[in-house]
DNA sequence: CTTACTGTATTATTACAAGTGGTACAGTGG
DNA sequence: CCACTGTACCACTTGTAATAATACAGTAAG
């Protein structure tokens, strides 16, 4: 009973975004949305590196990232853990994020066929997916 | 009467995108906002890497880019000119496209503290800030 | 024709990020 | 002791970003 963490984080050979990137925002996805409960234990290092066929180096990378984040923490020699969420970004450094993420949202879609709506409506719906109750 | 192209291109050392980057998203959203009208003149690739302090290899990687986007076209001798947007995604191109920049959204700002209301409006005055009348 | 301007292409070099591979170490629990 | 944890290195390869220096064809004005 000891194999409880069979995370369903998967890796698009596709995707252009680095492996680490991939597994450090599907983390972040699965824990906002409560798919992975606080308290709940991570496949190790070595593990998921095996299950996903990358290098442990890659993983402990995004685990380090997302334990800088305050999304994990360690217990030594046990294990990581999904920790209770923390806020450690200023109300600036937030403001700011927003509105890079908002600027790059906006690059991304200004020549694609979509009115407005649309944009925002699909936003809305990406939103709606992770925290049903945010 | 030669010097109609001055863009507002600004390259900020804070910014982690690469400075090509910058450009091309800067030129993507004057063109779009009509800022930089169909048809008009950008600055000389020389000119422009010398008004910024950057390499024109720098520059010329950015109109080269935005040429392959459609955005700007070449006339031999004389410069590169605005041109006539035209769409060259397949439907389900921009679809992935839409649906791969929201989750990138969504992504960032699920562990900012603001609401769905906070970020959905966040992008709606980005979007109007850039068409008025898309 | 000459000169000076356009974009474009090429080659070289430096710097850095990403990823793989291997090794090592301290803490934990059987 | 032994097998498992995270973590920290080091070396190597690959690709991207940026700078630098040329070179070339087309255009316009003198």
């Amino acid at each position: 009973m000891s194999k409880m963490s069979a995370t369903n984080i998967q890796i698009t050979p596709g995707d252009n975004r680095p492996i680490f990137k991939q597994i450090v925002d599907g983390l972040r996805l699965q824990i906002a949305s409560g798919e992975l409960a606080v308290g709940s234990k991570l496949p190790s290092v070595r593990g998921l590196a095996l299950q996903l066929t990358i290098n442990p180096n890659t993983v402990a990378k995004a685990y380090g990232e997302l334990t800088n984040q305050g999304l994990l923490e360690a217990r030594q020699g046990l294990g990581l853990f999904v920790s209770e969420p923390k806020q450690r970004y200023s109300k600036e450094e937030q403001h700011k994020r927003l509105e890079t993420a908002v600027s790059a949202l906006v690059n991304e879609v200004v020549y694609l066929d979509y009115s407005r709506e649309d944009v925002i409506e699909a936003v809305r719906q990406a939103l709606n997916k992770i925290e049903p109750k945010g």
